[in-house]
DNA sequence: ATAATAGTGTCTTTCAGACAGTATAGT
DNA sequence: ACTATACTGTCTGAAAGACACTATTAT
């Protein structure tokens, strides 16, 4: 190895310059950047009332969108988001843009995916890190925050299909947002394209009517990580309030999955995550046998690995 | 709902403005603007040969490094990457710089996560989209491409080791990166922070010697990535070259895993996504019985799906 | 009694893990 | 014969799926 006769921060570069005088003179400005921007896909789950007194309320999967006052897509919903300040971290610019349009304060945040294609935005070229986000619907938000923004919740209805195409077959995702006023909707369709042996899936836009930008994708793309994640680990809890019956814990994880599970293999499944929270739900007039309340239980990965360790 | 004499396109603003006209005014450059880089973690796995002439080659793990030129973390190694042009999608930009360090071309691509820690980058605000890339090591890179830039592939080693701490426990990650000529290495730590109900996975770097920036977790997210994805998808096929034995499959597996596995339950998993290539490895005194080589089915969740139906 | 939800027990099927056993080559 | 890799068969136990059965309430 050669002998350094300088510090590691004295090197000198091939300007013969140090890296506190590279520093000095370096000039961010030197090439043309791209705008970035935080867009959240913000879920919960809320319920309907139902007519028959005896029956439960059904859950419907919502998720927060906001209108545009301004062009380009003048009129039509976008997701909550906006641009990332130089000094902000991306979370920080999450939690600032939410405080704007609502009054949300402790959420559930993961980053899902970067948008980058050349032409989704109009104006210039922006690029944007999504987040999923999610709420418990029992900590109500009051929407319109310090902006007079137009916010609301739709409810999110996805349907998929396979469609036969001549290259391969493809899945035709039709997205639904759902709301007593009025009802947006896109096409996507998704390919499995083939570039040698590398077999790469593709989503794309087939069309879209109300919502803004590749929006639609990106709300598709959020449902489906939170149906992947939604088995494979406690996220789901952070959709629920307190406390909550095992029955409403597994209408939850039904309108997310979008498909009915059986109660005994359900409670199966979740009985490690959670505790009895020794009450029973409060109804009127429930027509039924009352059902027992539980609560997440944080430290469930390590109760369970004490219990398997106690039984051998 | 409102009666609009306009044409969606031609709607106004509240500054009433058309949309042509809005596009035609907007000033992309109003904002100050983070820089926005990929980065890509390109590993492979190569044989490294054994003395006893009977026992197989060991495989290792590699991932291509590119040493720093200039300020800042000169002298040390970082991934290769580089700035996304504003007319270029991020898989462009990442084929493109790939291009200009080695001769790879048609290569297995997934966007991994955006790094966008305000102080990442002592230069500016630099905002990263992270890529995981495979390669087949038998299509033999040559390093060095139009640049004169020096990249190489360091074999990557990680363990991983609980460690105590008062706030709950972490997980402490060893990362060594190692060359004939030298190794570099960092630790960073995996720890569960809870804010409120919400628990949250952070990792943060302890410390990093020879490699550039947060590159050391950037390496570290990809391979667990990998790990993830390697029993639950067919990725792991982008590391094989075109004909291979089960065994070297099993190798290949192994050194991502970090475990070794047993041959009878491999097999039995992975039977469904090969085809016999009806050829036997061609080996200069093996001292063993000769193995058969098989081919990647790229067709094979629809032949399994086919070969289920036909059961029932 | 009825209709609704709440909750448990258990049979079956599937799949992962472990391991014993056989096959085939070169020295 | 020995030793290395190559490959198969099968036992076992855990988990997922299906379904029958019991419990409790208001009307």
């Amino acid at each position: 190895m050669m002998k350094l006769s300088y510090s590691k921060k004295e090197l000198p570069n091939s300007a013969g310059l140090t890296e506190a005088q590279f520093l000095k003179k370096y000039d961010a400005t030197a090439y043309e950047r791209p705008s970035v921007t935080v867009d959240m896909v913000v879920f919960c789950v809320v319920e309907e009332p139902v007519k028959n007194y005896r029956k439960l309320p059904v859950k419907k999967l919502r998720v927060l969108m906001v209108k545009r006052g301004d062009h380009p897509y003048i009129g039509q919903w976008a997701l909550p988001g906006g641009f990332v300040h130089l000094n902000e971290n991306f979370e920080e610019a999450v939690v600032r843009e939410l405080k704007e349009e609502t009054n949300v304060g402790n959420i559930y945040l993961d980053q899902l995916y970067t948008w980058g294609e050349v032409d989704r935005d109009p104006r210039t070229r922006v690029i944007t890190v999504s987040y999923l986000a999610l709420i418990d619907a029992s900590s109500q938000i009051i929407l319109g925050g310090s902006d007079a923004i137009e916010a609301k919740w739709f409810t999110v209805e996805m349907t998929e299909e396979k469609s036969v195409k001549p290259h391969g077959n493809a899945i035709r995702i039709a997205l639904k947002l759902i709301d007593d006023l009025e009802v947006l909707s896109s096409v996507m369709e998704k390919s499995n394209n083939v570039f040698g042996k590398i077999s790469k899936e593709l989503l794309t836009l087939v069309s879209s009517s109300g919502i803004a930008f590749d929006h639609a994708k990106i709300i598709q793309y959020g449902l489906e990580k939170l149906r992947e994640n939604a088995l494979r680990s406690d996220i789901v809890f952070n959709l629920m309030p307190e406390s909550f019956t095992l029955t409403e814990l597994q209408r939850v994880y039904e309108v997310i999955l979008g498909q009915p599970l059986l109660m005994a293999n359900f409670r199966r499944k979740v009985s490690h995550m959670v505790t009895l929270a020794d009450e029973v739900k409060p109804e009127k007039s429930a027509g039924h046998r009352p059902s027992q309340l539980y609560r997440f239980n944080p430290n469930w990965k390590r109760d369970k690995l004490e219990f398997e360790k106690a039984k051998n």
